[in-house]
DNA sequence: CGACCTGTTGATTCTGCTCAATCAACGTGG
DNA sequence: CCACGTTGATTGAGCAGAATCAACAGGTCG
């Protein structure tokens, strides 16, 4: 089990271990192979206002990115799984924080040309927009429902299954993901297994049992 | 006045003009210069689905950048004003639609290289992206004052003026920007207005009398 | 003039939030 | 081993903000 880290720590405390397997995409044969750090759960990869730089790469875990109203309400904009890239911003400083969700494995990318890691950037830069624009959609115009019902099919999706989803964060970030309060994102999972879609085998766990009525919540 | 067109007319319609003229920004010359078409109000420039090409800039006027629901609920991503680029995507489909929102002159920017602006591009997707991840917060987390005082300061900001805004979407518009009703912004613009914080000329015309207060409805 | 469109305003409804109690899982310390 | 505290999740009751439904006003165009 892992231990559970007091909430607004920094990376200094992060594990810098010496793991350079060459499995690395070949987009990113340009950028310099670094170490893996693997952080515990909770703890801040990159803070808001700190000076962007290095891309990051999730070797395992969950990543959050996250922004902040004055008076401390959260929306978390993304979540990273194993795979995927994160870390651009568009002036010198981060406008968003980064956080681990669960232990993960972050892998550093410095591009070793001056001007960035070009073409692939560019691509993943893309994929960063189309699906913050999806999320535009969710956020502006659906219901708690159909929020709840586009997450679960998108963690399908993603985690490559169309039964079991491994849910790595916890009610309040998926509320915060989704713009809704975690007893909202509690009701809803409940009026889901109450209709015979869902099944929850332990809190962190979804059982898909009708993948076709969450879609046509969505429609 | 502009006359009012159909709604979902498309481009074919739009009278390619042969305007030519050498001012376009130094990013921009790599591609190759281009006629600027103008569009009446509330026309396609394209259509979701449709094959992702070319960039788009706007030379005077509105541009929206769209997504449907299945059921038609509409959220606008994004306005796009004088000198901004629009049309890049993802995928080698569009996921989001263009319209203009009123009389609009557009220059269509066609890469001369294969792998398009390079550079330049980059940088204007992730400005794009930190536009979306900043609606992100205003959508998932904002009440409808809080939105709307935003939304002008915003306005505020592109139109570099801190008085007299000029209004060129109607309140259904801002209601789907913001994800409201346009019920909702009227009323809104209402309070503001009792609040002594604006003025409302005419209908498109905001004039800004406290702006440190719609400031501090943001916080 | 009448038809239509956009915007404003009012009345009512309803979705989702707030506040609060309870419960289960887990860890700690006597 | 059990009492206790903590944390996350569930559930309930009541409320509030925004949506919906509806009426009406002002402007434009045929």
């Amino acid at each position: 089990m892992l231990i559970q880290a007091n909430f607004h720590d920094h990376m200094g405390d992060a594990v810098p271990l010496p793991i350079c397997d060459a499995g690395v995409p070949a987009l990113l044969a340009l950028a310099r192979p670094c170490a893996v750090s693997i952080y515990q759960a909770n703890k801040v990869i990159y803070a808001q206002g700190e000076a962007a730089g290095p891309l990051y790469m999730v070797e395992f875990g969950t990543v959050r990115i996250c922004r902040l109203t004055a008076d401390g309400r959260r929306q978390i904009n993304t979540f990273h799984f194993a795979g995927e890239i994160f870390g651009f911003e568009a002036g010198d400083k981060h406008q968003c924080y980064a956080e681990t969700v669960n232990q993960t494995g972050i892998r550093v990318l410095r591009p070793n040309s001056p001007e960035g890691l070009g073409t692939g950037m560019l691509s993943i830069a893309l994929k960063s927009l189309a699906r913050a624009q999806d999320h535009l959609l969710v956020l502006g115009r659906m219901t708690a429902a159909e929020k709840m019902a586009t997450f679960l099919l998108d963690l399908c999706e993603r985690q490559d299954t169309d039964r079991f989803i491994e849910l790595s964060m916890q009610r309040n970030d998926v509320a915060d993901y989704l713009g809704l309060t975690f007893e909202t994102v509690s009701r809803v999972l409940r009026v889901f297994k109450d209709a015979g879609m869902i099944r929850l085998p332990t809190v962190n766990q979804i059982e898909v049992l009708d993948i076709a009525s969450l879609g046509s919540i969505v429609e």
